[in-house]
DNA sequence: GGCCTTGTTGCGCAAGTGTATAAATAGCCC
DNA sequence: GGGCTATTTATACACTTGCGCAACAAGGCC
């Protein structure tokens, strides 16, 4: 009797990706306070003992856990621009949609982000890795805001598509909350295109037949 | 030697609130797990047991802590929207203007807003006082939107006038986030006249000259 | 001024925390 | 199949946490 646990030995990146996602399931469920460290382990199969195996401390882990969250958010964001044979229109309107349906409009996501940008404050290393991955997503956006307006014979100078980048990113995020919040508020779709009418009114594009397809 | 502290008595009402005050600090300088009972004591100048003979519980604290957030804020919102003697276009740029300068826009608040919204996903309550807040807020921009539109001699209807608000709403949470984030990166008064241009563009209202004053 | 109420302190406690470390065993190499 | 090693478990530890409770004293009342 007394028997020790039986157990697996898993690959490095394997295991620490496995404690990075209990480590996101554990402070989405129960917050940065209920996140400790044998929730997590337990989350992940594993004893409390192993996470000190894998990262120096809890702090550490936390840090890495948002990173991949960052890293992951952001990956599924900017996919969609990379349609080939779209005019720049039809891939910024792509883009607001992608943005502002699942997966991306998701409770789970919002409250992990919510918790840690919570943190960001006293945390300069949250706070970085934040700030890198919005700067990136900015980016994103005026690129494309770029090419819609050369599309249209517009020239705008440095400074209105830098006001139009930060308008978009606005109304992009703004809306993402509301869906987050509050999903069962809106029907399928109604917040893309909610989304991708404000963002054209920004930009002073002429309405397309048939609203936008 | 050993002497006991002094301390003075002070007023229901005040002690709540002084409490509640170093509640909001603690949370916003250490997060929730930083926010003990003793860090709140003593950041309001008492010791930790006394909490105890104000509030049934720590959770309690912080949901009160949470629900004075909400007010304050949306009563310092729904404050620029008192001006008499002023056109229905300018009370709404007005009530844009104050949503995204200080003391709305500042990082402390931003803190907590996200730190505490990080946490309605699980605690029913907290989520029901973010609700509450939100809706008078939107209810607000919804009533605005409509004198505007009508100044216009436009006639929309419910559908269309709910789907300004939420557009309406998205640009000033998002703006405000971005302001509260990095505030650095944006000119005094700039991200407002990000905000109106943005807003009066999804309303289709005609530019003013000059601008907007 | 002395008493009485109750706001307030000070201390203790059990539960839970992150961390340290020794003991065990899974799985690869030969 | 028998070691070797590094992954994994298990346990211990010092510390913090929220909470309970008894003693104390501040300040109003007579």
């Amino acid at each position: 009797m007394n028997a020790r646990r039986k157990f697996r030995r898993e690959g490095e990146e394997r295991r620490r990706q496995d404690l990075i996602d209990a480590t996101l399931d554990s402070v989405a469920e129960y917050g940065l306070q209920g996140a400790t460290l044998r929730t997590i382990a337990l989350r992940a199969g594993v004893t409390a003992g192993l996470i000190r195996h894998y990262f120096p401390g809890k702090e550490e882990l936390l840090q890495e856990a948002y990173a991949a969250l960052v890293g992951r958010m952001t990956e599924q964001a900017k996919a969609a621009l990379v349609m080939e044979d779209a005019s720049p229109r039809q891939r910024l309107a792509a883009f607001v949609t992608a943005n502002l349906n699942a997966p991306i409009v998701d409770r789970r996501v919002f409250s992990l982000w919510a918790t840690f940008l919570g943190r960001a404050n006293a945390d300069p290393a949250l706070a970085r890795a934040h700030r890198e991955g919005y700067l990136g997503f900015r980016d994103e956006v005026e690129a494309v805001v770029a090419e819609v307006l050369a599309a249209e014979q517009r020239k705008p100078d440095a400074g209105e598509l830098r006001r139009h980048a930060i308008a978009i990113n606005a109304i992009i995020d703004g809306l993402w909350i509301e869906g987050c919040l509050a999903a069962e508020m809106f029907s399928p779709g109604e917040l893309a295109a909610i989304g991708v009418n404000a963002i054209e009114a920004e930009l002073g594009l002429t309405p397309q037949k048939g609203g936008n397809q």
